[in-house]
DNA sequence: ACAGTATATCTTAGCACTGAGAATACTTGA
DNA sequence: TCAAGTATTCTCAGTGCTAAGATATACTGT
């Protein structure tokens, strides 16, 4: 079901009942600020849709195969440092790993030297599965993307990299994803 | 509270645990695809934290401020083409016009040539919000995608748009929100 | 006219995640 | 040595959204 969007609402005329719109006037610097915010956010979904759908068929969230990523190319982290990779709540992290454990992909281990931490690292199952899907969720992805050559590519994200890292910076509210 | 993430880890020295960590060997244009993937989405996240945070001063959502604002620069519109404009599902623009509704931001009226539409409108209040908070909106967002100088951004936004445009055409699995 | 199909919205159930707080363990300075 | 402060994870209630199905209305060909 590839669900073709029909752009063409030219079927019925339905008066549009003008209801004041406000025409967009601001300067040209805060305009193209609001249309790279409004871009960047369709860019997203749009490359999140197909991401998702394709995890989805192996029954997993996009958040969980973020972590069995990170932890397959990784190893076994220490819970809070996956959270911080993979941005979500500290009450998050625990909901996902143990939802990842109930599915057998990964497991929690002790860490040695601190008694509040713990590990979680890929159990043999998670091992295979990921080796199992990843080439064709890279394949995935390349395809998904393949509307900019790869240098293209590159420059994006080398521009994106700054203002994602400015973001951050950026004064007040900063992601505030821990409660601590 | 600001929050600063604190980056040195460099307090207690905990054994990695080495577990098996698979360096991510492919083609170098399949690495370009991940990590363009990896930084759109990070990007998207740190802007997104702050509009969200902004947003949420005046007890909105980013989505219901995603209708606010498009309400007001386009008028009132079909609850069809508000859900297609913001991407949320069809549940999902009920849910949040009722919000919104109980909010006495917005209304619903009927459509006079299809009695099966409705037609969402900002109301007297919604207007008047939405013109008190607009501009500061607009010039945070500004200083926080200000890493990047305006021809920067219009670069990037040219790009993404191929890249969003792309995807969203991408063959198996595009943006598939309503369910019909 | 009328059946069949498509469209627009609403309803309901459920899920993924957040946020605040709590329990425990480590660290540091007096 | 111990009190105060910090770090790490967990618990739990709440929120914002999706998905699937239901209902009502409109269109289309015969």
């Amino acid at each position: 079901m590839p669900f073709r969007r029909k752009l063409d609402d030219s079927a019925t005329v339905r008066e549009p009942l003008p209801g004041t719109a406000h025409a967009l006037n601001v300067a040209p610097e805060t305009a193209a600020a609001l249309k790279l915010w409004v871009v960047l956010s369709r860019a997203q979904a749009a490359v999140s849709a197909h991401v998702s759908a394709d995890v989805a068929r192996h029954g997993l969230t996009l958040t969980e195969f973020g972590i069995l990523e990170a932890l397959y190319h990784r190893g076994a982290m220490l819970l809070g440092e996956v959270q911080r990779r993979i941005l979500v709540s500290s009450g998050g992290i625990t909901f996902l790993v143990d939802r990842l454990v109930a599915k057998g992909l990964v497991e929690r281990q002790a860490c040695p030297s601190d008694r509040r931490a713990r590990y979680a690292a890929l159990t043999a199952d998670g091992e295979a599965l990921l080796e199992q899907i990843f080439p064709a969720h890279a394949a995935m992805i390349e395809r998904v993307v393949g509307a900019l050559d790869q240098s293209e590519q590159e420059q994006v994200t080398a521009m994106l990299k700054r203002l994602g890292h400015g973001a951050a910076a950026a004064e007040p509210a900063p992601i505030e994803l821990t409660n601590a």
